[in-house]
DNA sequence: GTATATATGTGTAGACTGCACATACTATGG
DNA sequence: CCATAGTATGTGCAGTCTACACATATATAC
């Protein structure tokens, strides 16, 4: 019931920054982990696992970067792949996560948590603002 | 000569993974939100920015990375800079924040909220893995 | 004047990723 | 058979971010 609230939070990424270049919160390597945590539910191949990637903010998610992640990924050894032909339609590549991948979540869990304690102390410096006290000193 | 002796904090980012290549949680463009926020604080400058970006994660702040930074902002038009001469020991370019600059780290800032919530559905999934469910199935 | 601390920069290369484009297989309709 | 559309995978290129190494300049202490 209360979980799927993310409804369509989907334009955050989109303009809202207006003339600005980067002014969007976005880990790097981020598509890494969402791949992992996907295939630890269940084998899937890069088709399927766009639409799933959606779930995490990737609107659109483009092919050529999934696909090409992808293939980073088998060659360093936290997944891998092998061919499936047996049934209508083109082959697909079948992914499935490595103890190495297993791994890999794992730290990426770990350091998603400093992380997070780290945007609370932006979040403390950003609205904590105590009056009159940043206005033309010079730091010394 | 002096070479700027940076050495030995620089584990803390290169190396936790181990034979990982990207394994950290960062976002893009973190500098820049944290520039900013520093200078609605009090103006300043680089060597000083570079120590107080260590309470956000930058360990061992890279001056090269900074100050081109700083200097791509000013294009960009968020930070204003002058020259401080009037003291003992190398001149200064002492930075402002603009009103750009604000509205650059309010978009941040609503960023980065929705960012949080997106994280909070990766350790969802990730911590909440229900016994008995994720093991060989192909996904259809 | 040599070393050190302060202060600011450039050159280069690697990584991540958005966009455009290319390829191939299968099913369906004519 | 051929054309077309949907599924599925892939490459090329360019822009951006940033780590690392290196270069430069000023002031103070010895």
């Amino acid at each position: 019931m209360s979980e799927n609230e993310q409804s369509s939070g989907n334009e955050a990424r989109g303009r809202r920054g207006g003339e600005f270049r980067g002014v969007e919160a976005r880990p790097r390597n981020w598509l890494v982990p969402v791949i992992l945590l996907s295939l630890r539910e269940w084998n899937s191949y890069g088709y399927e696992l766009m639409e799933r990637a959606t779930t995490f903010g990737f609107e659109a998610m483009n092919p050529g970067t999934l696909y090409r992640t992808l293939r980073q990924m088998e060659k360093e050894g936290i997944v891998e792949s092998t061919w499936e032909t047996s049934r209508g339609g083109p082959a697909r590549r079948m992914y499935t996560i490595t103890d190495a991948g297993m791994t890999y979540l794992d730290f990426w869990a770990k350091s998603l948590e400093q992380y997070q304690r780290t945007m609370e102390t932006f979040f403390r410096m950003y609205t904590g603002r105590p009056p009159g006290k940043g206005d033309d000193e010079t730091g010394e």
